[in-house]
DNA sequence: TATTGTTATACTCTATAACTATA
DNA sequence: TATAGTTATAGAGTATAACAATA
């Protein structure tokens, strides 16, 4: 019986299928939101620096590249956006003078993007101020995954 | 000497405190992977709908509400963003069919957003969807975050 | 006067498509 | 032809500021 007529709660579903564990729509809410808050306090401390949280972002994955340069399409699938995305992000960063186009030498296709010394200084303050505050909201993040799992389980 | 003339590291830092724990950068960016992938999967199941992240975050957060409506302004609270973006992403969910303006009775000033039954559908999928993404996609997540207050207590 | 919602404006991010230069 | 990068255009999200209506 495809229409839900065994359905336990009142509530059908589009397709007939059971419903949702009584929770679940919650559960879901309070990881987005963990997520959020955890978030929120990361683009504060970035847009006190000037940046981003993208940007910021950016900026790690070039720092922790093998010679601190990164190509750029390469950056693009580190951060998992479309390389057209990344031209643009990496337009702004050298407009803010964060980052330094260094065209390669063997494949004159391709640019290496590094840090200049700038964006040095604004990935270590920032890390240095992230690295708390992400220990501390952690646990609020952790904790709301772990109720999503158990109301799983129920369902 | 507030230059970091004590550095242990060669690595000096802008304002001469010590400089991170190794691995730390490493870590950090770690974990804001890990985050980008928890969500991307989301931003390929929601647009499928033919929603957006935040659209989806909003039905959730309109679901959950006491009586299925919640206040503009609450809705912007829940959602850690502006009222002024709450207004402008409602004006997006009543374009797409998904939500409903409902005047309040008892405070002519405020609006009631509810769902529409499409809204309902819509809301219902997805979390039907991302309930197992999410616990798929978890504890790379939670790993990663572990692995970043191991580097923090190193250092 | 304070609060709720709205409008206007601007910037960032992202995506798609079309283009250039090099391999 | 395939790849790396760029440009152009568009929509979504967010922020700020100014505004109207109601409390």
């Amino acid at each position: 019986m495809p229409s839900g007529g065994s359905s336990k709660s009142g509530t059908e579903t589009p397709d007939g299928s059971e419903p949702l564990a009584p929770g679940i729509f919650e559960g879901l809410a309070g990881v987005r939101l963990a997520m959020r808050r955890f978030l929120s306090f990361s683009e504060a401390a970035v847009s006190e620096a000037g940046v981003t949280s993208q940007q910021y972002q950016a900026l790690l994955v070039i720092k922790v590249a093998p010679q601190g340069q990164i190509m750029l399409r390469e950056l693009a699938r580190e951060m998992l956006i479309q390389h057209n995305g990344a031209v643009q992000l990496v337009d702004r960063l050298e407009a803010a003078g964060l980052c330094r186009r260094i065209p390669s030498v063997s494949d004159k296709r391709s640019v290496l993007v590094g840090l200049t010394e700038h964006g040095e200084r604004v990935v270590e303050v920032l890390a240095r101020r992230h690295l708390g505050a992400m220990l501390e909201n952690e646990p609020l993040l952790v904790e709301s995954l772990a109720r999503l799992r158990r109301l799983a389980e129920i369902g």
